[in-house]
DNA sequence: TATATATTTGAACAGTTGTTCAAATATATA
DNA sequence: TATATATTTGAACAACTGTTCAAATATATA
C-alpha cells in the first residue's frame, strides 16, 4: 500500500509548480505531461504515481491555493462590522488575492492567471469555479445585501458578475492595456489598478443596488 | 494556379462555423482538425486547402465577425453627439455585440465566448484582442475623455479595462451566475444583464474620472 | 464538346499524446 | 542489520495530432 503525502513531497510541489506555471500560460490541452515533466526536471510516471489523472493534477493546481484563497476572504469577509460600506466589503474580498499576487510571488501570479482563463471559459467555469469559490461568494452576497438593504438579490448577483469580470481581468495580467495604452497603464501595477477598481465597483454597486 | 473565394464557399463556411462553435467549448488546443472536420462533414484536408495551418484557420475565424463587429460600434460611436453623455458611449460600444448575441443566432453566441476567452487569455490577448479590436477601443477611450475633461488619461484606460472585463465574463456565458444564485439570475438574459451593466459601468466611470 | 481550373478525396507521414507497469532504487521501520 | 514500504526509473502501448499530396472528381471556360 502506498501513502502518499502530497503536501510534504518536494517532487509533488515541483509538479504543482510546473504545471501551474504551463497552464496559465496555454491553458489545459496546450500543456502536455511531458512538458510539465520536463519543465519540473522529473520523470513522466511521476504525476501518476502522485495525482492519477492529468484531470486530477490539474484540479489539485486551483485547490492548493484556493483553499488558501477562501479562508483569508472569509475570514476579512467576517472582521467586518455590521454596519460595513460597500467599499469594504469590495475590499474585504478582492484584497487577498491582490496582496498575495502582488507580493512578487511567481506562483501565485501564475495562479491568477490560470484563474482568470477558468473563469471565463465555458468548459472549466462551472465544473471548477463554482465547485471552489461559490460559498465565499454566497458570503460576500450576503454582507452586500445588508449593505443595501432595498435592493433585489438579482440586482446584488449581478454586481457581483461585474465585480467578477473586472477583478478577474485584472489578474489575467494580459499586457493588453500596455499596447492599448502606449505603456500609460501597465498590467503589473496593481496596486494603481486597485486604488480605481474599488472605487469604480463602489460606485457601480450603488448606481444597480440604491432604491 | 488556385483561386479560393472563402466568403463564397459553403464548405469554408461550414468550416468556420464548426472550428467557431467548437474553439468556444474547448478552447484552440482542445479542439483537433479531425474533430472540426467531422462537425462540418467534411474532409479532413480541406480546412488546409481553404485556410493552410490550423492557426490560421483560427484567425480566420475571429476576423469574420470582428470586421462586422468594429464597423458597427465605430458607426455607432461616430454616431454620437459631441456632448455625449457616458451611458451613451457605454451603449454605442457595447451594444453592437449585445444586439447579435440575443437576436438568437447560434454562430454569435460561439463567437462572443470565443472571444471571451481569449480576452482573459495570457497567450492570445496580445496578439488577437490588441490586432483586432484596439483601434475601436481607442475611439472608446478618446470619446469618453471629452465626456470627462479632467480626467487624466490613465483613469480612462482604466475604466475601459474594468468595463471590458465586466462585458466579456457577460459574453462568456458560463453559466456560473446561474447556479450561484440558484437560478435567480440566468446568462442567458443579456437584455435584463444590459439594463444593469450600462448604469454600473457609468457610475464607475463617473467615480474615478471625475475631479 | 474539349480543355483548363477548382475542389474533393483517401491515404499516408512522422511526431506527440495520456496512461500503464514491472523493475530498480531509496527510505523508513523493527 | 534485515525487512517492509515509498519512490523513482525507463520503456512500452495504442490512439491521436497537424500536415502533405497525388489522384479523382466536379465545375467553369473556350
Amino acid at each position: 500500500m502506498k501513502i502518499i503525502a502530497i503536501k510534504k513531497s518536494v517532487t509533488a510541489q515541483k509538479i504543482l509548480d510546473s504545471a501551474e506555471a504551463l497552464f496559465a500560460e496555454s491553458g489545459y490541452d496546450g500543456v502536455s505531461l511531458r512538458h510539465i515533466t520536463r519543465h519540473a526536471g522529473v520523470e513522466l510516471a511521476l504525476p501518476n504515481y502522485y495525482f492519477g489523472t492529468k484531470l486530477e493534477l490539474f484540479k489539485h493546481v486551483i485547490e492548493r491555493r484556493s483553499e488558501i484563497l477562501n479562508e483569508e476572504r472569509m475570514s476579512a469577509l467576517t472582521r467586518l462590522e455590521n454596519s460595513a460600506s460597500i467599499d469594504s466589503i469590495i475590499s474585504a474580498f478582492t484584497e487577498p488575492f491582490l496582496r498575495r499576487t502582488i507580493s512578487g510571488d511567481i506562483g501565485w501570479q501564475n495562479y491568477s492567471r490560470l484563474v482568470a482563463q477558468i473563469a471565463n471559459s465555458a468548459r472549466w467555469s462551472r465544473e471548477i469555479m463554482s465547485h471552489e469559490f461559490d460559498p465565499v461568494a454566497l458570503e460576500f452576497v450576503r454582507r452586500t445585501k445588508i449593505c443595501f438593504p432595498s435592493a433585489k438579490d438579482q440586482d446584488v448577483f449581478w454586481g457581483f458578475h461585474f465585480l467578477l469580470g473586472a477583478m478577474t481581468l485584472t489578474f489575467a495580467q494580459t499586457g493588453r492595456i500596455d499596447i492599448l495604452s502606449k505603456e500609460l497603464c501597465k498590467t503589473t501595477d496593481l496596486v494603481g489598478i486597485y486604488k480605481r477598481m474599488v472605487p469604480f465597483l463602489s460606485a457601480g454597486f450603488s448606481a444597480i443596488c440604491e432604491a
